[in-house]
DNA sequence: GAGTATAGCGTTATATTATAACATAATTAT
DNA sequence: ATAATTATGTTATAATATAACGCTATACTC
């Protein structure tokens, strides 16, 4: 079992650290001005390297929100099958890990019979600290 | 069990009746360019139109495309709890009503207890013509 | 190690998606 | 009938994302 990870670039540590930085998730143009100071000066470099981080399993885009977020499974073998909960008051995202779910989903055939290579999957709910305030 | 449905307005109703036109799901402006001729002139006509037709159940949005299908399901009763598959080379988009999968994600909580009161799950993978194309 | 293929960079411009704000009109509820 | 709510039409602009181009660094292969 052999882990052949690429290096990542200097602009795709750059924003994957700034990502990793923040618990919840950002949005693009929010990263790139907080790394305007590094030397990174347009959208699509930002972009480009967002692409590069989700196609590797990095990090993860919250669809409903146009927003990224740090991939908290240590090691994301199915980069692209994931789960979210998110608080409809105060847009709190956490990634769910659950392997009972994970497979359930991974298995899922529609009733045209094909098999599904991954999914996204986003919850909506009110969040604990949101229910008693 | 009665059945309050207040009618449409008229915006309303030309956008859903050209939604309801289209197979595939449709673009904003792509929907704005559409019903320019019946008078429909800005963004925020359709943007609005789409925001009470999504509450009301009547389409949905496909949020990894941006784009808004009519829901399939005669009466859509919980909006705000959708399933769809998704043609990675086609973009062919399929809504998915599966009883089972439905209550199962329904009555999933995740590892903090809370329950949900919605979900938007989006499925990839290559449809049947895809593949052998 | 020279040559080539691939991936990444920096930049400008622009496309696409969505909302703010404001004045008015229509509809619904009391 | 009046008040409250919902919808309309409009202008302007915000927020999100990509095209296209020339160049540089890295990896691949013979």
């Amino acid at each position: 079992m052999e882990n052949k990870q690429k290096p990542l670039s200097k602009n795709q540590k750059i924003i994957l650290e700034y990502i990793q930085k923040n618990k919840k998730p950002v949005k693009a143009y929010s990263i790139l001005s907080n790394v305007q100071k590094k030397g990174i000066n347009a959208p699509p470099q930002v972009y480009r390297a967002l692409d590069k981080l989700i196609e590797i399993g990095k990090i993860h885009k919250v669809e409903s929100q146009n927003s990224f977020v740090a991939c908290k499974t240590s090691d994301c073998e199915t980069p692209h099958a994931t789960a979210f909960s998110i608080c409809d008051s105060c847009d709190e995202v956490s990634e769910i890990n659950d392997p009972k779910l994970f497979k359930y989903l991974l298995d899922f055939k529609d009733n045209s019979g094909i098999k599904f290579d991954g999914y996204n999957l986003e919850f909506f709910g009110t969040c604990k600290s949101c229910e008693t305030s």
